[in-house]
DNA sequence: GTAGAACCTGACATCAATGTCAGCTGCAAG
DNA sequence: CTTGCAGCTGACATTGATGTCAGGTTCTAC
């Protein structure tokens, strides 16, 4: 497919999907005229690379893990290098802490949120965590 | 406290307090000559507005916010205009999605790093997810 | 073959928080 | 009083993903 299909059944803009390439993310073959050409299972690796910009894990990092990925299509590839899995193992840490702090924001919302709606805090409510 | 005080006791940079300040995140009185002097509870405010913006709530809305938060001292004091809790609620929903995006990121790299050690796979192993 | 949509590259702009530098002033200890 | 650290303002730089524009080429449908 080409880049405009795959960018709209994706959700991700055009521009990014050459910014991926760029940095070395999604391959694609070109066209005899130079356009590119994406096979089917770059909307999942497209998706995937999203999910891992979401997470904040730089494009770098992301560069050496993707060929590690067991895709869902089941294409193996290649095996983490000591250097990716000792970065992978921060990562998840700091992905760790980033969930805690989300969810301890997340309450301090709902308290608010809570209290402007004139119904008592959450404490109050015996609400769980 | 003095600011190079609090920078320490939180973590935070010098130049990022200044920032929270011109933000209208964080007040400070001034002494005679101008330097600014902060009471012992802007500590957690300050480690507040840092979890916040980790969170990924933007100043612009923390700014609204940070009134009508029930401090860790007792200090009420605003409460949400219609238009925050709007957006409040908007920025729980964006939040409850990053955690599940982050969950599914971890699996990933959790399945990566498990891999490269010659273990095997996390389904393999019948790991819940 | 021609019109128009989609694509190409390259460059510059944006956002938000933070770093950093320069030049100046306040403050505390000797 | 002097010395030196800490603080002040203001300005510019950085980072990373993305937007946007310009000027040109390819592809598709007629």
């Amino acid at each position: 497919m080409r880049i405009g299909d795959l960018a709209q059944r994706t959700g991700v803009s055009v521009r990014s999907l050459r910014y991926y390439e760029q940095q070395g993310l999604l391959g694609s073959t070109r066209t005899a005229g130079g356009q590119r050409e994406y096979p089917e299972a770059a909307v999942d690796r497209v998706i995937r690379i999203q999910e891992m910009f979401a997470a904040g894990v730089p494009s770098r990092v992301l560069a050496e893990l993707l060929p590690c990925i067991h895709d869902a299509d089941g294409t193996p590839n290649a095996t983490a290098t000591p250097w990716l899995t000792e970065t992978l193992t921060a990562e998840r840490d700091r992905i760790d802490a980033a969930i805690k702090d989300l969810r301890r924001t997340r309450a301090l919302l709902d308290e608010v949120i809570g209290t402007a709606q004139g119904a008592p805090a959450a404490e109050a409510r015996g609400e769980r965590r």
